[in-house]
DNA sequence: CATTGGCACTCGCCGGGGGAGAGTGCCAAA
DNA sequence: TTTGGCACTCTCCCCCGGCGAGTGCCAATG
């Protein structure tokens, strides 16, 4: 019943109602739309309009005799066909070029992300999250084994890019700091230039044909590599959070329960991973409204969300979560510049790196 | 004019009031008090005895005719000297066990201190705050350089009990990697066993050295470890929190404007880092009650603090943040043995590496 | 002299009532 | 098709009065 078209005037009144409701957070009334509206309409032909509106699902009432309000349906109509967006003013793309430096020195990767979110809740004033880079993008730099107390072993992982990631294990039998160091050189030749995953399946193939060969030690750095992946699961991805206390400011969520409810889910990480992963895989930026996400806790929210890329491969996502009422014109159009500043600091950090291309073109095959 | 002794009585009517007002909320009036009393006092005679207690500082009313609340004041007596430690639960202690293994496999350092956090906010249902070993106490095992691109460095170190650090950095000149890997040898000869403090010096001193001897190569890795530990504040620490969900149930903080200041303060980690290092240097468990923080933001808070240790040493702190009216009895108990289960956790998993002991004794001498 | 019961008084909380204001739907006229 | 008019509805807010909890003071009591 939502499905006949709307007319040009459907869509003035719908775009005004929204922009009003955005700014005032009261609904909006006839006589509202109608001092706006610039071919000067009457209040009662604009009611006729908002009353055909509400009756295709586009606005509703709180109550009889109150304004309107846009229903998600609304507000999804708007983003894909009435939205104009804002670009951002001279003086915020100064701010985040001077957070996320292009060109010179630029800090590490973690660095960068965390700065980044900083951004996106100062600009935005409501939270910001970023999904840091997935390690399974990862090539290796370099596997280190080195010898803790009571015989556990730390496993350092670099990237290529800088990303580090450790964990403890403990071996079946004691191994000495020379053993460790050798078995350090081994893997090195073993897993050059190979992502997360192109090593997983490289220690499988490797310790079969283990079984022939009797390289013992060869055997025993296998045997600690495939613990280290065992701990490193690759959907195991990190997440930043910031700007959590900006949504206590806003009226849409006076109610205690609704804000706690929202506090839980984003204490929980994984819910975020979730969705901005599903973001990641459908690499365009995306606009999520209420009921439109998947996850219940969120049905009250808006996010917006973009993949941010490095070397053409979309690797992490970022993204505002708000209350359904908030200014998408302006917001869109900061998140996607965002994942493109974002971006850019990625690659400049590494231009001149060659060699990664290719082995991660090359393991684009997993799912 | 709060110096006067108490009497037995004033006491037992303290306490009568704070042990009530804890679980009800509400100002506690003389009927309440005068029924829980076993010697069946009047309400009358606890009247005056409030009345006296008011008077004191220990007591207040939020109004003319309201029940007392306790003060600042009061909370402190009955802390210091009418509370009786509520011990934990079995349930609990196995709970508690089991998230912090004592002797089996044990997880990494900042596993470790993930678990304690939630066990904080879990069984407090308050907020939970660590304070994360700091690295200055952390013993050198390895420091590696490794090339990124761009002629940029990644410096890792590693200490003896298996905590990571990372630093990017961007040396004057460009390092191939096999002198890289020289370097590496180089400075894990001259750094071996030393924290990093004492690093610090011994870079500075080595540098000055090295003027007269022309080992450029030393000159160079000296180089990169002094940007290293430019980047790497000593002061730099990591506070992880959890539960902030939780103060949102709390009626106490049924004002947002008060609930909004609360979440900053724990956005900016900076604060929580100065507070629970100050309950570290006093080496010692420490309650911290509204207006006696130092810190304005957390004046209507109560803070319960206690350092864990690891080889006798304080290397960290941890507590839980809540609201004045909170059941000091069990919390304090609660904090004081996660601290001491969290030191146990430590201690199991590096037992038998006695080599460290002398080094972290000996540098006891810096501030 | 400490303790107690009695009593008048003070507030905060809660529910009801009434008026103002904003907005609607419908209808008839332009 | 648009518009002005009109009756109606519903929320918000303020005011008011009663209720209940608690107090302070005082005179009586053991």
């Amino acid at each position: 019943m939502a499905s006949a078209p709307l007319s040009d005037r459907h869509r003035d009144v719908l775009a005004a109602v929204i922009v009003n409701y955005v700014v005032t957070g009261q609904p909006v009334g006839s006589r509202t739309v109608s001092r706006n509206s610039r071919d000067g309409l009457s209040p009662a032909t604009i009611r006729n309009t908002m009353s055909d509106l509400e009756e295709m699902g586009y606005l509703y009432q709180p109550h009889t005799s109150a304004g309107r309000v846009p229903t998600d349906l609304g507000y999804r109509y708007y983003v894909d066909r009435l939205m104009s967006e804002r670009p951002l003013s001279r003086r915020e793309i100064r701010h985040i070029r001077a957070a996320l430096p292009a060109e010179e020195e630029a800090p590490d990767v973690d660095d960068l992300l965390n700065r980044t979110v900083k951004l996106l809740a100062g600009l935005s004033s409501h939270v910001g999250v970023v999904l840091a880079p997935r390690f399974r993008h990862a090539v290796l730099k370099r596997l280190e084994f080195l010898s803790l107390p009571e015989g556990r072993v730390l496993v350092i992982f670099v990237s290529q890019t800088g990303m580090v990631d450790h964990r403890v294990v403990s071996p079946r039998e004691r191994l000495s700091d020379t053993e460790l160091s050798a078995m350090t050189n081994l893997v090195n030749e073993s897993f050059q230039d190979l992502t997360l995953p192109q090593i997983r399946v490289r220690v499988v193939q490797l310790m079969s044909e283990e079984k022939a060969l009797y390289d013992r030690l060869l055997a025993r750095a296998l045997d600690l590599s495939s613990r280290y992946l065992a701990q490193r699961a690759d959907d195991e991805d990190e997440v930043l959070v910031d700007g959590a206390s900006n949504v206590l400011g806003e009226p849409d969520f006076a109610d205690v329960a609704r804000m706690k409810a929202l506090f839980r889910a984003f204490e929980d990480k994984s819910r975020l991973v979730d969705l901005l992963n599903a973001c990641l895989a459908e690499d365009r930026s995306r606009i999520l409204i209420g009921s439109e996400c998947p996850d219940p806790g969120f049905s009250d929210l808006t996010l917006i969300t973009s993949p941010y890329r490095y070397r053409q491969q979309p690797v992490g996502a970022l993204g505002v979560i708000g209350p359904r009422r908030m200014d998408y014109d302006r917001l869109v159009t900061l998140v996607d510049s965002l994942s493109r500043f974002l971006s850019e600091a990625l690659a400049s950090r590494t231009r001149g790196a060659g060699e990664e291309t290719a082995a991660v073109a090359a393991e684009e095959d997993d799912a």
